[in-house]
DNA sequence: TTGAAAGCGCTAACAG
DNA sequence: CTGTTAGCGCTTTCAA
């Protein structure tokens, strides 16, 4: 990331003589790498086994065919005999000969290699980006490489460089905030998509639906058979104040239901969400809602707990759900319904608009993006116990296989 | 990853004319680009703006400096006077300059960058590893590029062989199982450690020392009183069977304590340890444990779940505790007795020893390493209410702050 | 297939 | 500071 500094890891045999060396020396010296190869050179060379760069023509050297056939074999097997072409692995993998991708890209060669920055790594949100345009990439044939920019704009817009200067294909970006999504960046010289983001300007974006995702808690509630509806989280967070937008939405379609709005409890502590619950199910019946919508999941599981403390039965009093799948947010004693978590399917459509831009690219040359490209995710609810649905366990899914997580 | 076909993606004047254009015209495209830089040309050259690519030369004419003071101004900032620098840097971020990373490497720059090779994200030991890894690298000024393997022997050792091609200062990787450490990799270009791994072969490793689990859990449930203690996970797994040896360490050193081992319950699915837990519990009271270690917090979180099914009090009638800090398993109504989760620390002198084969390299000359170098990461006790430290609240951890997961 | 050669963008060296 | 230059390891081209 940062500058160069001192001297390079890997000494030629002209580095090590100076760079101004006679040209003398400097034939001498590839005369010599003729027959011994530099890389044997130094297995020979001592006790100790120094580290040392193997490159093409120790490889061409030592399955004893010209450089440019190693070159073909590397990118167009097709273009070498098989024989030949094991010979060459062979070779390789006897030296540990591992290409070198600055001098490939930097002679033309396709990186077939996408990055991917994100804000943090715990956040939910950026773990399924991360996997789904994994899953993504690697089905067309992609590498992924992650960086973490650890929630700080300046390392961000530092990999984002990094990423652009090693000639990535593609790079997806999900920005910390509004502010991290720099105007400059819309005109990057590779293809950039930005993750869980919302923009009208020119330029790719995948973002959560949030505002469906309230619909659809809310229209699941409505079917549930609730009358009296709770709404809580605060609305000043943009998420949760579109997912708010989406319930309204259902709210001005339906009648015979009563809907509250409790714009309190943070969005992000349990405890808040405990408060919550306990206060709504200390109300004389009446007065008390039959179903409460929290506007994450991490509420929603603290006011099952403040409800249960209240001596209330979820699903049997109230009803409860999430919205947003944060599957770290399952700690309660009723499995939760919820929105399933949509940051796999933003990764994977990222990807895709990468992949859509390159072949763009590739048809017409390497034009910038002049329109607004908005992909909104669609979201799918997870109807569980809490709502009323499946069976309320009071062990949450006992089947539920977390190995991976282990 | 995969060896570059088609097209260069950026064409240059010659690579539009071919290769081999004449002189002539090549003298004529450079003379151009003295006046008009490729950028600035591409700007005007129509109504579609083009990608180009910004180099040295274009941000030195911009700047109005020759490109050797760019170049010092990037990696030797120290010797270009501020005012220079100042102008320098207005000219690159006009322009949007991303070095070529290819190029500076190719040209003996240093990379300052780790790369991770991961089997998954989805277990929580790799993210950990990746958070530690991340927070060491960037104390010590260095970037970390993070890869998933998916699980894959062959992938990952695709982009074993890919940071090693893009010289990274160093390589961490956590092989997916002992067949995942291949010999050759004992030998690499780049200064290597495995991480999650025990190996007494020359290199560096770092690994949870599973066996001071077992010793510091099994300890715990003594100082807690226990008489009766039930270990229970299948011995099989490798790290398990470390976790029970540390017990039995422990178990040799103590009289008056009946220990019994249960070598059932797989180690990743909780409904294991919720039969395993109901059985127990529903022993006569005589028979009955009042410790209960589950080798693994998955085990211990359905265990507990188990207990209570069973009509018996957790920690009250049975104490119990898991041995491997999953933050995930925190899906009980008790809050968790168990390790410290070790990746975080794994990550973290990971990167440790990564720098120390730099520096050492730095001194004595890029040497492979000779000597064994195993880490073993202190593990830490987490005592909760399960085995009746601090509360035993019915919603567990309403404090915790999972506002990252969101 | 071979051998030779140009050039990718940069760093570091050198003589002004 | 400038201007110039060699060379990093590779890909591609071309003529044999």
């Amino acid at each position: 990331m940062t500058p160069a500094t001192g001297p390079p890891r890997w000494r030629t045999a002209r580095q090590h003589r100076g760079l101004h060396a006679p040209p003398f020396e400097a034939i001498q010296y590839s005369r010599i790498s003729i027959t011994i190869s530099r890389a044997t050179c130094a297995l020979i060379g001592g006790l100790v086994a120094r580290r040392t760069t193997v490159t093409i023509n120790d490889v061409a050297n030592e399955a004893g065919v010209a450089l440019g056939t190693v070159s073909n074999a590397l990118n167009h097997p097709e273009k070498v005999r098989p024989e030949t072409l094991k010979r060459i692995n062979e070779a390789s993998a006897k030296l540990g000969y591992a290409p070198n991708q600055s001098a490939r890209m930097l002679a033309g060669g396709q990186n077939r290699s996408f990055g991917l920055v994100l804000p943090s790594l715990e956040h939910g949100i950026s773990l399924q980006i991360a996997n789904g345009a994994n899953a993504e990439a690697q089905k067309h044939g992609y590498g992924l490489l992650i960086a973490n920019a650890d929630n700080d704009d300046i390392l961000s817009a530092r990999y984002l460089t990094y990423f652009m200067g090693t000639q990535m294909a593609g790079i997806l970006v999900q920005p910390m905030s509004v502010y991290g999504w720099k105007p400059s960046l819309a005109t990057p010289s590779v293809p950039t998509v930005y993750l869980d983001f919302h923009s009208s300007e020119p330029g790719y974006f995948v973002g959560a639906d949030n505002r469906a995702q309230g619909r659809l808690v809310a229209q699941h509630a409505i079917d549930a058979g609730a009358r009296r509806i709770a709404v809580f989280g605060k609305d000043e967070f943009e998420k949760l104040g579109m997912r708010i937008a989406g319930v309204r939405d259902i709210m001005r379609t339906t009648t015979g239901v009563a809907f509250e709005f409790i714009d309190e409890g943070a969005w992000n502590l349990a405890r808040d969400g405990y408060s919550v619950g306990y206060r709504l199910a200390k109300r004389p019946a009446s007065e008390r809602p039959d179903f409460i919508i929290a506007l994450s999941d991490v509420l929603a599981t603290g006011a099952v707990a403040g409800i249960q403390a209240a001596g209330l039965n979820v699903p049997g009093d109230i009803k409860v759900a999430g919205s947003d799948g944060n599957p770290l947010a399952w700690s309660g004693n009723v499995s939760l319904t919820t929105i399933a978590p949509p940051g796999y399917e933003i990764g994977r459509k990222g990807v895709q608009y990468l992949i859509a831009q390159i072949e763009e690219n590739r048809r017409a040359g390497n034009a910038m993006p002049t329109e607004n490209h908005q992909a909104l995710v669609r979201p799918f609810l997870l109807a569980r116990a809490s709502s009323g649905e499946g069976n309320a366990t009071e062990f949450a899914d006992p089947d539920l296989d977390i190995s991976g997580y282990l």
